[in-house]
RNA sequence: GCCAACGUAGCUCAACCGGUAGAGCGGCGCAUUCGUAAUGCGUAGGUUGAGGGUUCGAGUCCCUCCGUUGGCUCCA
């Protein structure tokens, strides 16, 4: 048989032949380093035997494929201690998959719990088992013979996995005494990974459904490396730092009062001003982008709701009110207040398009489990934007809006994906507007030349989106804004346009949200930048520092000259030392500090520090003044 | 909602086997008048998340509830 490698080159063999063979021939040290291969793009284990035409390619630890082969046989390590611990009869193996950066794997522990305490314990015996260097073996079983086999074990999700398998025969891996259903692949030997970290115990329904018997997760880490198991680590511990939560209350920006407003984050003066400079920009763009501003009730009766069909598919995330016998809802969404100013008035092809933003302020009920910060609350600001067009204005718009998003993220240094997500099962509407739609949003992505993913069967059930991850210093993913195509409450609604004909048509709307919620994306901006937040939206731009009480007037005067410019000012008057003020200044991460003293009084300067700790003396007050207002104006970061 | 852990001063944390709550920072007062990340001294601050139980005695043990954290589910 015929292998061919990556390079082109090819080799015949005789006899059925390993990946580990065939790297050892090309290379000792290629082998040392191998983990497991590639044939015809499929995983393979590194000693499974080839008996056929392939291409192959040996993956080391430097391959990006390389986490698959080692996280999956770490899961399979962990779950190996965990019965050694347990008891093999005490213990039910759920499923125990790889994901970004670990791994994880759920267990039912019949006669107890596990509990955070218990990790290091099995950590030891995880170490004692990639000592003993354990082979892992493949091998294969009919479906039959399986479910027998896991039976006889106690193992019932297995069982139940098994009998889903389409395929005639299911794989097994063994390492020890420690037999487990995987598709692998794996490593050769225990002992071929040894930098990894379990993080947390947590819940987790079997197969994700709160009707199946809860079990425990474990999740852990595992690297190739040392270093970058150490870094890993690192970042985890930088992102508990950057923690939104800690450093939002402690900046002075929001605290939540978990006992009369759950999920409601109260936004006190500093973060009032970095919402509002965060509103006057997005506002700024929509105006820009042609957009007319608009503001729709909280609370409107129910009736709207049941139109709308959020009363049939929505109803569990929404707060209601009733007054003279009237129901209310609080409004989770702006859609239908939007959509009542469309109707108010008749709408010719030429008004078309009509794009309507609102801060609009929503509730949803979340449940208790499930808040988190700013970035999972109750109640928060959309700046939500409604389109509403024709079928050949489509692309057009949509381009528009991603247009709009970019320029709207640029100031923050993120870098961002989009994701396009295509009909779900459950979807309204026939698949030709479908299929139309979709390829209009991936057109728009293709021609502006955004990398995406396409997310099968993601959609919403009135239309295909776009969605967008911004990514942030850490690395981190998060969802904000998002472009909807909706066929759907134009129909329920009834909404027509009047054309060229005379003839009343339906339009298309459009949702987009572009920060998403204000309040997250203030959160991820709390983390992102780790509380120093660029010039133009920090709550104090500059605070004048005197070094000692004789020098506070003239600290006062240039406070004045600063505010009259429109900057963000403060004098910290204290009878403190001036070390004092400095390291509280930078604490709060203030961008500037000025320093005024004798010196400074004398020869009308200032000198400046900013919170890179860089200092700049016998600055003049207009030269300071017009480089801030730079600053400003360019939204630099 | 479910699983696990946790809840002590504004913040960070201490208090042995159950013996009657303590420190730093911050606040306030006084002194100091200061040159680029913490001046010194003094002082106030607590129904130990809430309720119930066991006990001579509960921050500590038990139960119920509330909340927080990490997840599951859902989503901006």
């Amino acid at each position: 048989m015929k292998v061919i490698f990556p390079d082109g080159s090819e080799k015949n063999y005789n006899e059925p032949i390993t990946p580990g063979q065939i790297a050892k021939e090309i290379s000792e040290g290629l082998y040392r380093n191998a983990v497991g291969a590639i044939v015809n793009d499929e995983l393979w284990d590194l000693e499974r035997p080839i008996d056929f035409d392939c291409r192959l390619k040996i993956i080391t630890k430097k391959d990006k494929e390389s986490p698959e082969f080692y996280r999956h046989t770490m899961a399979h390590i962990m779950a190996q201690a965990v019965m050694r611990i347990y008891g093999e009869d005490n213990v039910r193996l759920g499923i125990g998959p790889t994901i970004e950066n670990g791994f994880y794997y759920d267990f039912e522990i019949l006669n107890g719990t596990i509990n955070e305490s218990d990790l290091e314990n099995i950590e030891k015996e995880m170490k004692k088992i990639i000592k003993e260097n354990l082979q892992i073996e493949r091998f294969e079983l009919s479906k039959e013979e399986a479910i027998k086999f896991m039976k006889e074990k106690g193992q019932i999700y297995k069982v139940e996995l098994i009998e889903e398998i389409e395929d005639e025969k299911v794989s097994f891996y063994k390492q020890g005494e420690f037999i487990d259903l995987c598709r692998g692949p794996h490593l050769p030997r225990t002992g071929l990974i040894k930098h990894f970290k379990l993080l947390s115990v947590s819940g987790a329904y079997w197969r994700g459904s709160e009707k199946n018997p809860m079990l425990q997760r474990i999740y852990g880490t595992a690297f190739a490396t040392k270093d970058e198991l150490e870094e890993y680590l690192k970042m985890i511990e930088e992102a508990k730092k950057r923690d939104h939560r800690k450093l939002g209350p402690k900046l002075g920006l929001f605290f939540i009062n978990t006992d009369v407003a759950a999920g409601m984050p109260i936004f006190l003066p500093k973060g009032s001003i970095i919402l509002n400079e965060l509103m006057q920009f997005s506002r700024g763009l929509h105006k820009q982008y042609g957009y007319l501003e608009v503001m729709t009730p909280l609370v409107m009766n129910v009736k709207l709701w049941h139109q709308s069909g959020h009363w049939d598919h929505y109803k569990e995330n929404m707060y209601f009110t009733e007054k003279e016998n009237v129901e209310y809802a609080i409004k989770p969404m702006n859609c239908p207040g939007h959509i009542l100013i469309y109707k108010n008035s008749v709408v010719s092809y030429r008004d078309l398009p009509i794009r309507m933003f609102e801060f609009g302020k929503v509730h949803r009920y979340e449940r208790s489990g499930v808040l988190h910060g700013l970035l999972r609350v109750r109640a928060f600001t959309q700046d939500d934007a409604h389109i509403f067009c024709r079928q050949d204005q489509i692309e057009e718009e949509v381009t528009s809006v991603v247009r709009l998003i970019d320029e709207l993220y640029k100031p923050f240094g993120f870098t961002y994906r989009a994701t396009l997500s295509t009909m779900p099962e459950d979807h309204m509407g026939d698949e030709e507007t479908w299929d139309k739609a979709t390829e209009a949003l991936r057109k728009v992505l293709e021609d502006i030349g955004l990398d995406f993913d396409v997310a099968e069967g993601e959609g919403a059930f009135y239309g295909p989106k776009v969605d967008f991850h911004v990514r942030d210093s850490l690395g981190r993913e998060w969802q904000c804004a998002t472009i909807q195509l909706d066929f759907q409450m134009p129909e329920r609604f009834d909404l027509t346009y009047v054309d060229k004909n005379g003839k009343e048509v339906r339009p298309v709307m459009i949702h987009t949200a572009k920060y998403g919620s204000l309040e997250r994306f203030f959160g991820i901006l709390i983390e992102h930048f780790a509380g120093a937040f660029p010039l133009w939206i920090s709550p104090v731009q500059v605070i004048i520092l005197p070094v000692s009480d004789k020098y506070v007037e003239y600290a006062e005067k240039i406070f004045n000259t600063l505010t009259q410019n429109g900057l963000r000012v403060q004098v910290d008057k204290r009878n403190e030392t001036l070390g004092y003020k400095i390291r509280e200044a930078q604490i709060n991460k203030i961008p500037y500090m000025i320093i005024v003293g004798e010196k400074e009084e004398m020869e009308k300067t200032i000198s400046v520090r900013n919170r890179e700790g860089k200092e700049f003396k016998g600055i003049s007050i207009e030269n300071f003044i017009d480089e801030l207002k730079k600053e400003i104006k360019e939204r630099r970061y």
